[in-house]
DNA sequence: AATCACGGTTGACTTGGATCAAGCTAACGC
DNA sequence: GCGTTAGCTTGATCCAAGTCAACCGTGATT
């Protein structure tokens, strides 16, 4: 992002944050609100926070008071066991929600680690309660985005339960590039913000097993695949890879 | 259950549905609320409907309008894929809501059978909403089952994605020898509702490995099986399957 | 009592992905 | 410029679980 950073800087950390004039808002959690709603909800976010590449932004077992809202940037979600084996439980990119998984426990599940350098938006929980108490639409939106996260994780077990090496990953790219899309991103081209093996830990492979499918996908023509830079050729390709059986 | 059930039979269906006097209402919704507040959940959840075992109680795809609260039975909801390919995303016992898949697209997602003759309570969503727009503690529970929900999902993708055939089952029978204990049944001898195809599908497994794996504890002294009476024998056995790494 | 059907068990064999190991690439610090 | 390191690729081998097939047990039907 070639921009005078010194002075975006500056202006970013004096800005108040403030859904109503954010890009994001009808990917995210103002989705479907009036103006006067809106002011209301900003009310709310005040805290923008960066987080640098690596770092958390919670960990499990941390007491849990806020959700989270991405304003840049891109994260990924795991659980460990105590022998040391984890699972990612997704990656999540701008305009997408974290923590909803402390809400049941008051504690964080899981942690959230930055794959790149990030912002996001902190909203306290309690508060946002008392406001969807109050804005019919904004009640029902967040009651949406539960649900849409429900989904998305059988959709998961879906993939981890039923496919084959092959399938889970061109699952994955296309789920990928559709995200993408749905915030103005090439659908053909991304670069990949994770390693393979946080890939194979999601999709339940090992690293080995996520390159050579890659590999195989771009000898067949599918992809061109360079490190993490990713261009999809064929959609269509892997698009039936998923359906039939082979 | 050797009770007057012809009698039994007819005040069920004269009894005004209400989870002030239902005695899962500590383990289902209306958990924490008070008596008052109670009430006022009774004036929403006015039908109770038998679902025989087998039947659906949804189908994906039908519209949305209402949850269900499991009174009594046993359920198990799954997605299918196009090509025939079908994931049990979950089995769920008394007090245990079902349908909250449904509320982002309006449409429900996945199926909900009946794996033995059951009575549910249907709780319209928009009057839930407006009531939990009320009642502060029926909005924050709700909420917290929601989450719960997210993060059992979690733990489904870990055990499908990092874990041996052995303690995928392990953990199923002391998750479900749990949720048993929770509603007041022993905590070591139970009947399974599902068949091995089903063990199977929900954890990721082809139906003769679920039942090899169920030989093997037997062998172990961990459980004794037959056909679908289970007897936890060694707890700490089956839990130290799924810790130690083999 | 005989038949049928469905679900479960067990055995023999196959295979997809894991494991182990070596080498490659790109980015970074000095 | 050169070494170091983290991440990626590729090959060889292995094994857990899948597949295929036969058979068994239980309960329902006649």
């Amino acid at each position: 992002m070639p921009q005078n950073s010194a002075s975006q800087e500056i202006s970013l950390s004096l800005i108040k944050t403030a859904c109503s004039n954010c890009n994001l808002r009808e990917l995210c959690l103002p989705f479907g609100l009036s103006l006067e709603e809106l002011e209301r909800l900003d009310d709310l976010i005040s805290t923008r926070r960066r987080i640098k590449r690596g770092d958390h932004l919670y960990r499990a077992g941390e007491a849990f008071d806020s959700i989270y809202a991405i304003r840049s940037g891109f994260f990924k979600t795991d659980v460990l066991l105590e022998d040391g084996r984890d699972q990612v439980t997704g990656f999540q990119m701008a305009g997408e929600l974290l923590g909803l998984d402390g809400i049941c426990t008051e504690a964080h599940t899981c942690n959230a680690i930055a794959l790149e350098d990030s912002e996001i938006c902190s909203i306290p929980f309690s508060r946002l309660e008392g406001l969807s108490r109050e804005i019919h639409n904004l009640q029902h939106h967040f009651h949406k985005v539960m649900s849409r996260e429900i989904v998305r994780d059988h959709g998961v077990m879906m993939l981890l339960g039923t496919m084959r090496a092959e399938e889970r990953l061109a699952a994955f790219l296309l789920n990928l590039s559709q995200r993408f899309t749905a915030r103005g991103f090439s659908h053909a081209e991304f670069y990949l913000r994770m390693t393979r093996e946080e890939i194979g830990s999601y999709l339940g492979l090992k690293l080995e097993t996520v390159s050579r499918a890659f590999s195989r996908f771009q000898e067949e023509g599918y992809i061109a695949v360079q490190q993490k830079h990713i261009r999809i050729l064929d959609v269509n390709g892997l698009k039936a890879l998923m359906t039939h059986r082979t």
